[in-house]
RNA sequence: CGGGGUAUAGCUCAGUCUGGUAGAGCGUUGCGUUUGGGACGCAAAAGUCGGGGGUUCGAAUCCCUCUGCCCCGACCA
């Protein structure tokens, strides 16, 4: 490509209203242009990197043995309602109506349409096992878009389902799946990690997603440093304590904290150590409260709580009306002891050793200290609801767990029966009898994955592409062509032998002074630079430069094209 | 959904408090000089000041209202 055959779009300023690094160098690149809250514009420019990672994984798709099809953005409502997810979904489900007030939604997903497709064309186990997939826009309408196309309404996803007669035969593709996601990430050159996923409300046996390693990303993930464990952290279990509770040594003593709420004033004020309070969160139950207790310096996770028999599976906090008409106190002096007996207490494991510990005092302005279970309050069952911390034991039993952060750019997950079940997706197996098929769903944001990349590799300058997803390898620039003809005719010499060998270059051939030049390649992030000028021409050399190295240096033509490849 | 902020030229922003003919930088166009790290000079084009309503002799500026966009919160017991 001629650059001055092409659009390139750059800017110097940061755009204002963008907050991390690959939403900015994304509009400085001018890779996108917002329309909307949560809707991009892709250039030329972003289309050639998003076109790279998209045939990635197209490419590993089908190695995998996945079929490539194509369903509509527009489902219709009657689908969606055969498996309740028309109300289930909620308000990211964008809904739309035709000219004759016939109800659809924007496709966030598509299990309905390729089980419904799935039920019409599958009639026998000899079909099976299969695995559809497409590369399709998916429209979710988020609560909150940000960081431009990491979380956008509308996004480009690939997404795959696979049908099978049985379980093994499910886990057998998921593990196919999941091999090629590996491959597909190691291709990109993203340093990534699978973890551990929450399986939901829909159940089914395994569920993986593919985090890419960011600080800014929005997940939060543990890993271990003894195996290879690794987890969603709202997945990963809080082992219980190897030390069991030590008996009571102190009497509980009713103590005055007349404006300390927070575990942090509390302690502070005391002198007690956070882990050494019981912290007690009350939250609305199917049946009245229930009262959430866990040590001071613990978290509660939602995921865990969500599951509790006693709770929806919305975790949602009580009222401070709420818990003054349940407890006589305000939010911040609530505690386990003394609390009224409709409230079941669920003590996490880590707070159910303490002894002596402090608590709220079910009255305002107090609190307890040398508390202890059983003799003071009652526990109406031990779990785990905590979210893991840093140190803690891996639940396998090697090692400890440490945190990162991560973007979540694939996810894996074994369906099993529910939708097949749903809208009645039957095959005949080898006795004639009809058997629902079970299911396997993955995707990948491919949208998503340009984001996650430039998070991972970019400096002061701009985007540091992986060779696998730069929108061209190599850039060609020539210095002051108009000035000296045979630099233009060098410089497009040059263009003309890379692209006969297959190499994907862009010539710079703007004619810009050569600062802004570099500035632009360093900023879109091509992978190699070759300077062409009177300097090398009369050394009968060329200057390249790595776009990860700080120096460039002198080679001969033979000496690029092997470096090149 | 709740809270906060913001809307002025293609972009980034000043001007608003204290009402009086619309500003800068970047970018764009033309001419000239320049050509190894976002060049310089001269000239030029470009804004219904988010929409609507009100107050006023006069509104970007004050008041009301609507809308868009951005941020924060959904961890406080």
């Amino acid at each position: 490509m001629r650059l001055s055959q092409f659009h390139l779009a750059t800017v110097k300023e940061v755009p204002a209203d963008a907050e991390i690094a690959s939403h900015q160098l994304m509009l400085r690149a001018g890779m996108i242009r917002k329309l909307a809250s949560g809707l991009y514009t892709w250039s030329p420019l972003g289309l050639r990197v998003l076109r790279k990672v998209e045939n990635v994984v197209r490419e590993e798709m089908n190695r995998a043995g996945a079929i490539e099809m194509l369903m509509p953005t527009i489902q219709p409502r009657e689908l969606w309602e055969e498996t309740g997810r028309w109300q289930k979904f909620g308000p990211q489900l964008l809904k739309i109506k035709d000219r004759k007030e016939q109800e659809f939604c924007y496709a966030p997903t598509a299990e309905e349409v390729v089980t419904d497709y799935a039920r019409n064309e599958l009639n026998s186990y000899k079909q099976l096992p299969v695995n559809f997939y497409q590369i399709q826009t998916k429209f979710r309408d988020e609560i909150r878009p940000r960081f431009g196309v990491m979380r956008a309404r509308e996004f480009l996803m690939k997404d795959a389902y696979s049908f099978h007669l049985g379980q093994e035969s499910l886990a057998e593709t998921y593990q196919a799946m999941y091999d090629a996601y590996s491959r597909i990430f190691t291709r990109l050159g993203l340093k990534f990690r699978a973890v551990q996923a929450d399986t939901g409300a829909i159940g089914g046996n395994a569920s993986h997603e593919f985090q890419v390693l960011a600080d800014s990303g929005e997940d939060a993930i543990v890993f271990s440093d003894g195996s290879d464990y690794a987890a969603n952290v709202e997945k990963a279990e809080a082992l219980a304590p190897a030390t069991s509770r030590p008996a009571p040594g102190a009497t509980m003593e009713r103590v005055d904290t007349p404006v300390q709420k927070t575990i942090a004033e509390v302690s502070a004020f005391l002198g007690v150590a956070p882990a050494q309070c019981v912290k007690t969160l009350l939250v609305k139950g199917r049946d009245g409260l229930v009262a959430l207790c866990l040590r001071g310096d613990h978290e509660l996770n939602e995921v865990k709580a969500g599951k509790l028999a006693e709770l929806p599976d919305e975790v949602v906090l009580a009222s401070a009306a709420e818990i003054l008409a349940a407890t006589g106190a305000r939010p911040g002096f609530i505690g386990p002891a003394g609390l009224p007996a409709a409230i079941p207490v669920i003590v996490d494991r880590s707070a159910a050793v303490l002894a002596d510990f402090v608590c709220g005092g079910n009255a305002d302005g107090t609190h307890q200290t040398g508390a202890n279970w059983e003799r003071d309050a009652r526990m109406t069952r031990i779990d785990d609801i905590r979210q893991v911390v840093e140190g803690d034991p891996s639940p396998d039993g090697h090692g400890t767990l440490h945190l990162a952060r991560g973007i979540e750019v694939g996810h894996v997950f074994q369906l099993g029966g529910k939708y097949a079940e749903a809208l009645g997706a039957t095959v005949l197996d080898d006795q004639g009898k009809a058997q629902v098929m079970l299911m396997g769903c993955y995707g990948i944001g491919i949208s998503r994955i340009v984001a996650a990349a430039i998070e991972q590799r970019h400096d002061d300058a701009g985007i540091i592409w992986p060779e696998a997803m730069a929108p061209w390898r190599v850039a060609v620039c020539v210095i002051n062509p108009k000035g000296n003809p045979d630099i233009a005719t060098a410089g497009e010499s040059l263009y003309q032998e890379l692209a006969a060998r297959g190499i994907e270059t862009v010539l710079d051939d703007r004619g810009l002074r050569p600062g802004a030049m570099f500035a632009d390649m360093e900023l879109i992030g091509i992978p190699h630079r070759v300077v062409v000028s009177e300097r090398g021409l009369a050394a009968g050399t060329l200057e390249y430069r790595a776009r990860h190295e700080a120096e460039s240096r002198a080679v001969t033509r033979d000496e690029l094209l092997a470096l090149l490849g």
